[in-house]
DNA sequence: CTTGAAAAGAGCGGCCA
DNA sequence: TGGCCGCTCTTTTCAAG
């Protein structure tokens, strides 16, 4: 991955419905190379996919908590259900395993208390929890999904 | 937005790279209609943009760390400025202000822990801070930008 | 890698219901 | 609104330097 893929991958980073064409100009190179460039970077997986981003206020998800997990039950099976049925909360657009006093941490997009206040329960009473603490975000300073990208191999 | 917009806003946040006449089919509409319905979600801004997702592991980014901050200074102006600060640090994926005992939640995607090491520093050594705590993510569960919507107005 | 070009496909817009 | 039918532009492939 050289300094021209770096780039291409920044530019498609913030703005995938950009024309061959014009993004083969910005990184100095025609058509066609840039265009198996990116073919490359789609086959390798580098490039995973392509979406759309949906602003959250728009469509009234204005509420983000973040939630820390510490857990009792550690078995390597009751950890894997856990994990499944956390993963199919629609609410959750974040979920990590962490090292640490915190075992799970969740980022949770829901449309106010009230709907958090479900999605709490629905957790709490399905799967049994050591401790859930949940913060309350108040303002959205910044979130982005482009990744920096520094030249490597 | 009814019912057909939701269908549509949903797919594109799954795939934005599928083509018209193949979304259209989906929601059971001709091209056009279905075309004029993405151009006034996107004119109104509730489809902010389209966007190329890469893989953080294959671009050696393997490490988040999520990040929390309490503060000292409430002034306004200091408030201003830490938040231009942090938001220009490209490090930094996710950033809010929050409610109750953190002040500030980061979500921040480096490469190894020496990467950490360099973020941290410039972040405690710019800005007089009255805690910083990092907490270290050992798996990604779930990490994903689809936003679950449900009818409104 | 470049240019050029051509076929296939998709986006876009008008017009009618 | 939604649907049909073109026009136009892009994407994609190919050949040759």
């Amino acid at each position: 991955m050289d300094a021209t893929d770096i780039k291409i991958l920044t530019l498609l980073q913030e703005d995938a419905s950009i024309s061959i064409a014009e993004l083969a100009q910005k990184v100095n190179l025609s058509q066609t190379p840039c265009w198996k460039r990116i073919q490359r970077l789609e086959a390798s997986g580098i490039i995973q996919k392509r979406v759309a981003l949906v602003d959250p206020e728009k469509v009234g998800l204005g509420l983000t908590v973040f939630v820390s997990i510490e857990t009792n039950d550690h078995s390597g099976s009751w950890l894997e259900s856990f994990a499944e049925f956390v993963s199919e909360m629609p609410e959750v657009m974040e979920f990590y395993r962490m090292a640490g006093d915190v075992d799970y941490m969740l980022r949770v997009v829901v449309s106010d208390m009230a709907a958090y206040d479900g999605f709490y329960k629905r957790l709490i009473e399905t799967i049994p929890l050591k401790n859930v603490t949940s913060r309350f975000a108040m303002q959205r300073v910044k979130a982005t999904t482009v990744l920096a990208l520094k030249a490597s191999k």
